[in-house]
DNA sequence: ATATCGATTATCT
DNA sequence: GATAATCGATATG
């Protein structure tokens, strides 16, 4: 454990998702597992939902059961179940009371990739580029390596040292960031809301 | 490498 | 009853 390395807190979190969505190019997801085992990579590519002005966003029609915890306190999870077998994770913006979040789209894998290879349920015997990065490229593909379910881990503090799901600033920094539209919306699909290194 | 399609169910209209 | 912030398989170039 790097002692550069620190959990990012609740503030970062409470503002624009645009903004904290390029903020987070770069850092990490850290998962500890009930074995003890610890899962790490890092962000890649992300995606800012807004809430009542952007129609593709989950909150654009207001409060519901599902999507309660994008109206709550920033830095939670929010982990959404889609296509009738597929979690995705994002993490909640914006100060409380106000709605948006960050979808994480895809990390480059650090620690417990053999874990996570046993998750995906995917042989490594040929470690071929293309299969690795298959580990964690996609939101669903990133949760199924990390074990994150929506009974698990929707609502989640994610700014606790101590929590199991957390992100955390090693100083790392990217280079280039890119901007463009989001991916697999119908609604607003025009938004330069995604982030990519 | 790119395109198309089926899977499978919680959530909302 | 329709839709979905996706993925993996299959087909084709």
């Amino acid at each position: 454990m790097n002692e550069e390395q620190h959990a990012i807190g609740r503030e970062f979190f409470a503002r624009h998702p645009r903004v904290v969505a390029r903020a987070l190019l770069g850092k990490l997801l850290i998962r500890r597992l009930p074995s003890g085992h610890v899962l790490s990579g890092r962000i890649v590519e992300t995606e800012a939902y807004l809430g009542a002005d952007d129609a593709a966003a989950h909150a654009a029609a207001g409060k519901t059961q599902r999507n309660a915890v994008l109206f709550g306190p920033p830095g939670h999870a929010y982990v959404y179940f889609t296509y009738g077998m597929h979690y995705c994770l994002n993490v909640s913006c914006e100060p409380e009371g106000r709605a948006g979040c960050v979808l994480f789209r895809a990390l480059d894998r650090l620690a417990g990739i053999d874990i996570m290879a046993k998750n995906r349920k995917i042989t490594l015997e040929s470690r071929s580029t293309a299969r690795l990065r298959s580990l964690t490229s996609g939101p669903a593909r990133l949760c199924q390596a990390f074990a994150i379910t929506r009974t698990n881990d929707n609502g989640k503090e994610m700014t606790s040292p101590a929590s199991d799901l957390v992100l955390m600033d090693d100083g790392y920094r990217t280079k280039k960031i890119r901007a463009a539209t989001r991916i697999g919306i119908t609604k607003s699909p025009d938004l330069p809301l995604r982030f990519y290194v």
